[in-house]
Order: C-alpha cells, then sequence, then structure tokens
DNA sequence: TGTAACCCGTACACCAGTGTACGAGTTCTG
DNA sequence: CAGAACTCGTACACTGGTGTACGGGTTACA
C-alpha cells in the first residue's frame, strides 16, 4: 500500500508550496505547466485547465498533482510572472534625475508587461483582489516612491494624487498593448508613445 | 388551440426587434429589464439571467420572452444605455476651441460611462468585437472628428496618432471609474483630474 | 536495481448556468 | 367581456468545466 491515509506525495506538495525535495522530471513539469500558462491564457482567455494542460504538454492530471485547483494555478502563475519581472525592475537605478528613471522603469516595465497582462486579467477574475495587490506590492511601491520623490524635487506635478499617477501609469500600459494587439500601432512604438504620453502629463510645464 | 406551428407572440417579437404593436405591460417589461440590467451586472459583473430577471422584478421566462437568449439581453442593453447617451453627447457643441471641446466632450462622458461600463465590460466578453466597434462608431467618430481638427489647427499635438489619444482617452476615463470604486479618488473630483491628465498630453507645449 | 515518486489516461460525481416545454393564471385592449 | 397577449412558475434536457478516484506504466535516484 503506497501510505496509511492514502495521501499521495503529490497532494502532499500543494501545502508545502514550492516543495524541496521535489525530483527532477517534477520540477521540470511545474515550470513547463508555469510557462505555458500564460501563453495558453494569452491565446485565449478563458482557457480551461485541460487546455492549458494540454498546451503544457502535460497531462491534466499532472497538472492537478502540482496545483490543488484553478485558483492555485493561476496564484502561481502571477507570483512566477510577478518574480521575474522584479528581478528585471530591481535592477533599475532609480536615483538621479527621477524624469529618467521613470522613462526606464516604463520602458522596462512594457516589456515586461506583454508576458504578464494575460494572467493579469484572469487573476483579476479568479482571485480575491487583495492577494493580487499583495503581489504587486513591491512593484507598486517601487514606483510610488519615484513619483513622491519627483513631486517633492519639484519635477512632477504636485496637484495630481499619487494614486492617480500610478494608476494612469498603468493604464496607459494597458492601453498600449491593446493598441498593439489590435493592430493599430507597432510595438515597437509602444514604448515611446506611452513616455510621450505620460511625462509631458505628469511634469511641472516649465519653459525650457 | 394557441396558433398552428405553436410560435408564441413573444417568440415572434424577437425577429421584430422592438416590436410594434405590443401591448403596453409588455412594453413595460422590457423597460424594466432593460433598467436593470445595468444595475445588476453592476453589483456581479456575471450575474447570470435569473439574477438579472430578479433585478428587474420580473420572472425568468418572462426575460426569455422578450429577449431570445443571453446575448441578445447584453446586446440590447448596451445599444439602449449608448442610445441614451448618444442623446446627450449629440447635443454638445464641438465648434470653436478644440479644447474646451474636448473638455466638455469628456465631463459629459464621464458621468455617462459609470452607467454603461458594466455592461460594456460584460459585452466585450459576450458579443464579437465587431458589434460592439459598430455600437460605437458613432461616438467614436465624433470625438475622432474633434481630435483630427484639433490637430490641424496645431492645438493638439501632431506627433501622436489619433487611435492613441482616442485609447488614452478612453482608457483615462476608465481608470478614473475604477479609482473612484475603489475609494481612493472621489466621484466629483475625476472629471477634473481626467481633463488635468490629458489636456497637458494632448495639446502642443507653447509658452502661455 | 529496487522502490518511491511521478506521469497521465479513463471514468465519474458534481455543479451551475442556459435554453425549452408546458400550462395555468392574469391583464390589457377593442 | 371575450379573446389575444402577456406573465411566470415548475420541470427538464443539455452543456461544459471542475475536481476526485483509481490504477497501470514510467522515471529518477540512492
Amino acid at each position: 500500500m503506497p501510505n496509511a491515509e492514502g495521501t499521495t506525495a503529490a497532494a502532499e506538495r500543494h501545502r508545502s508550496g514550492s516543495a524541496v525535495n521535489q525530483r527532477a522530471d517534477a520540477r521540470r513539469s511545474r515550470a513547463k505547466i508555469l510557462a505555458a500558462t500564460p501563453l495558453a491564457l494569452r491565446k485565449n482567455p478563458d482557457a480551461s485547465v485541460a487546455d492549458i494542460a494540454a498546451a503544457a504538454g502535460v497531462g491534466r492530471m499532472t497538472l492537478y498533482g502540482h496545483f490543488a485547483n484553478r485558483a492555485a494555478l493561476i496564484d502561481a502563475t502571477l507570483a512566477d510572472s510577478l518574480e521575474q519581472a522584479e528581478g528585471v525592475l530591481g535592477d533599475i537605478p532609480l536615483d538621479g534625475d527621477p524624469t529618467a528613471a521613470l522613462e526606464a522603469l516604463i520602458a522596462s516595465s512594457w516589456t515586461l508587461l506583454e508576458r504578464v497582462r494575460s494572467v493579469l486579467v484572469v487573476a483579476q477574475r479568479e482571485l480575491p483582489a487583495a492577494r493580487i495587490r499583495e503581489m504587486h506590492e513591491v512593484a507598486e511601491g517601487r514606483m510610488q516612491g519615484l513619483f513622491e520623490r519627483g513631486q517633492r524635487e519639484g519635477v512632477f506635478r504636485p496637484d495630481l494624487p499619487v494614486s492617480w499617477l500610478l494608476a494612469v501609469t498603468h493604464l496607459a500600459m494597458n492601453a498600449a498593448a491593446e493598441e498593439v494587439t489590435a493592430g493599430r500601432i507597432e510595438r515597437q512604438d509602444a514604448a515611446d508613445l506611452i513616455i510621450g504620453t505620460l511625462l509631458p502629463a505628469f511634469t511641472v510645464r516649465e519653459m525650457r
């Protein structure tokens, strides 16, 4: 008999997050799923678990072996994508001219966004809002700090609430993403467009 | 017997759109449904047909008597809401200073948006994109014309594609709506915030 | 090389929402 | 006031996705 209570090792894994003593092939499967989920959701925003498993080249039951349910899958995928993004964004130097820093931050965020967006949309439907906010905390805080400093230094307009600056920045990137997928603008133009729109809106008008 | 083929009058109505010879109570039911749908969807974005019928104070079967299926219901609701909006927006004078016209257009659109938004979100999921675009044609064209004139007259920046101006405008309003429901900004501040953000971004920088 | 860990197919129970069928009761309307 | 139009409850068939159960086959790893 496998074990007294019939709890398989796979079922056990769910509790322990990214388990410690996983076999190599198991880790590989998990990675395949985590990588394929964003792609599958991008192609079809309401892909079923079966669709995702198929896209990952993995049986549906294998997927359930790694993630207790759909929500857990989405959660883990989003967390993974954001973690990778964090690796890039964390390296961007934010001191110096706030304008330049914002520019750099947006440019990088934009390229990362394309990958995360599909997952994020699904997550917003299926995960509690609090959880999503929690995952964004780091990235959000970083940009917020930048905006606050920029306002203190008189570079960014002080009459706009920081939360609004954040919201508009997010939305501008999302708008750009939609315009790109709709084919109305070119991918390589997008970053410039975003920055070219936001900076004039955010910075204090001065004669230069 | 009711009639040879068993086609009820209600079933007949589906084809003829807003039927001509409707009884008074039928018209009333239809209106109640059309009015309640946005509210129900606002409270719960994936309300079922049963939920909507209940919210309208009407039996589910009555609803199906007026709309062949869920899609037809959403379609009709969106069409109705947009039609009402059109009644307001169509009266706004767009000649004269493009900046002022844009300001007026945004202010009105903003107040209308709150009502339409919930329906629109659902429609984007359940209706073909082409159909939605078709319904927006008039409103879209009006704003597009304004942007084009503004660019020609040197008021709006010519380096930003008109499609981008439209996209950003839409998104800014959506961002504001989200910020309001999230409680991060006050409803009455929203319009000013939108305008205060978009105008600096859209207009040519000049020393005044 | 043995064994635990893992993969993954089949089969099934379950649930919720959609749309149809029927028919009895109610309300307009001419 | 007669009959057509309309309301609306009950009941049901159908669909598609989720998650569980079982178990044989495969693979990593000590």
